[in-house]
DNA sequence: ATGCGGACCTGTTAGC
DNA sequence: TGCTAACAGGTCCGCA
């Protein structure tokens, strides 16, 4: 589910519910996941207050008293404030209780998620320290693209999924920005005009503004059973059309896959 | 430094 | 209906 709209749809959601909340008993039922996770996490994390949920590209960071839990929901991961008394199935690997008879469940069938425990200086943790800039803040400018741009061969749509360039365009919203912006996904990044750099930057903004608007009203009973309700929803102009006419020119979608991701176009309005 | 392919996992869907 | 193959929204690592 997650590209980052649904990231900070699922932050935004938590973030009033968990702060303030003291963490209760923790069970830990499936430590294998993208990373391991931390054995001593249910003794140091149990008893710990909660002050805030963040976010930093697609890690939610929920910071305690005692130090920062770092959540990725890779690619099929939920984070979801259930009853305490809930039976678990398969796939919910672990639990947070967070008092009033709640508790905070992360389930990910396939595993490429992770839960991880820090009690340095968030930004200085491995997994963030070296990620590019927030798309939806103000470092992400025509300028800088450009400049990071400058002689790379890479397809511009491998280039733009480089969290080391800007983070949190995932391979959906990575299509839907270059027909947006009328950018062919193939074209060599370096070999963009700083114009039409611009325009790219004006729409990875706009497609995850967009989409984050839409999984505020889609996504905001997250925290029922039906968390993942109508993510689906959303309007995508190219994402999963190959053969379906253009909603601009009226042409064919185009798909190919492009370093190993199904990337989609349309065969008129980019180049 | 850059760019590419492989790896990690399981579930769902398409096709024979 | 049943089996198999292709595919899925992420991202790190290692090699050329």
């Amino acid at each position: 589910m997650p590209e980052l709209p649904e990231v900070e749809t699922v932050r935004a959601g938590l973030a009033p519910i968990l702060s303030g909340r003291r963490i209760g008993k923790v069970t830990v039922r499936c430590e294998q996941l993208r990373y391991p996770v931390p054995t001593e996490l249910a003794t140091t994390l149990s008893g710990a207050r909660i002050r805030e949920v963040r976010r930093r590209a697609k890690y939610l960071l929920i910071h305690t008293n005692r130090g920062c839990l770092i959540v990725h929901l890779g690619m099929t991961g939920t984070l979801q404030v259930v009853p305490q008394r809930r039976v678990a199935m398969k796939h919910d690997h672990v639990d947070i209780g967070i008092g009033q008879g709640q508790m905070l469940r992360f389930r990910d069938p396939r595993r490429f998620g992770a839960v991880l425990w820090t009690e340095d200086e968030i930004h200085e943790h491995p997994l963030i320290v070296h990620l590019g800039p927030e798309p939806l803040q103000e470092l992400f400018t025509g300028e800088w693209l450009y400049a990071k741009s400058r002689k790379r061969k890479a397809a511009v749509k491998t280039f733009i999924m480089d969290s080391k360039i800007v983070v949190g365009v995932g391979n959906i919203y990575a299509s839907e920005s270059l027909w947006r912006a009328g950018i062919h996904p193939k074209r060599a990044a370096g070999r963009i005009s700083r114009a039409r750099i611009d325009g790219l930057v004006a729409q990875i903004r706009n497609v995850l503004a967009d989409a984050i608007r839409q999984g505020g009203t889609t996504l905001n009973d997250f925290q029922g059973a039906d968390g993942e309700l109508g993510y689906f929803a959303q309007e995508l102009a190219v994402y999963g059309r190959e053969g379906e006419p253009c909603l601009k020119c009226g042409n064919e979608i185009q798909r190919a896959v492009l370093g190993q991701r199904s990337t989609f176009w349309c065969s008129g309005c980019q180049g």
